[in-house]
DNA sequence: GTGATGACGGAAA
DNA sequence: CTTTCCGCCATCA
């Protein structure tokens, strides 16, 4: 499902259950920056949190890290905190 | 219609 | 292992 717009975009982020995250490039191939764009400015109306870097590490900031750590998502005790991603990343064509 | 922007990704050093 | 650089494409002004 490549999502090229921005509702396509949340549609896809609400299908995130908890627990897991998916990374800005799952969501927009070949346009992860067009991601973050889109989740600009939306407030609580998707779960925005869910989505993080490829490599684990966080976007926004600590705020995400907490709602994360509070689903169960598995984190690495690293400096820069960042997520297990085998674990915790969603596969593509899941919900 | 054109130009600039960005909650990124991947490669290179 | 870390840091730096370029490029991608949909939106906005």
């Amino acid at each position: 499902m490549k999502d090229r717009s921005v509702e396509d975009i949340l549609a896809a982020v609400r299908q995130i259950p908890p627990g897991f995250v998916r990374t800005y490039g799952d969501l927009c191939p070949g346009a992860p920056r067009f991601t973050g764009t889109a989740l600009r400015g939306i407030g609580d109306r998707v779960p925005w949190w869910r989505v993080v870097h490829a490599d684990g590490t966080l976007a926004v900031g600590e705020e995400q890290r907490r709602r994360l750590e509070a689903e169960g998502v598995p984190f690495l005790n690293a400096d820069p905190p960042r997520l297990d991603m085998r674990t915790a990343r969603l596969p593509d064509g899941l919900p």
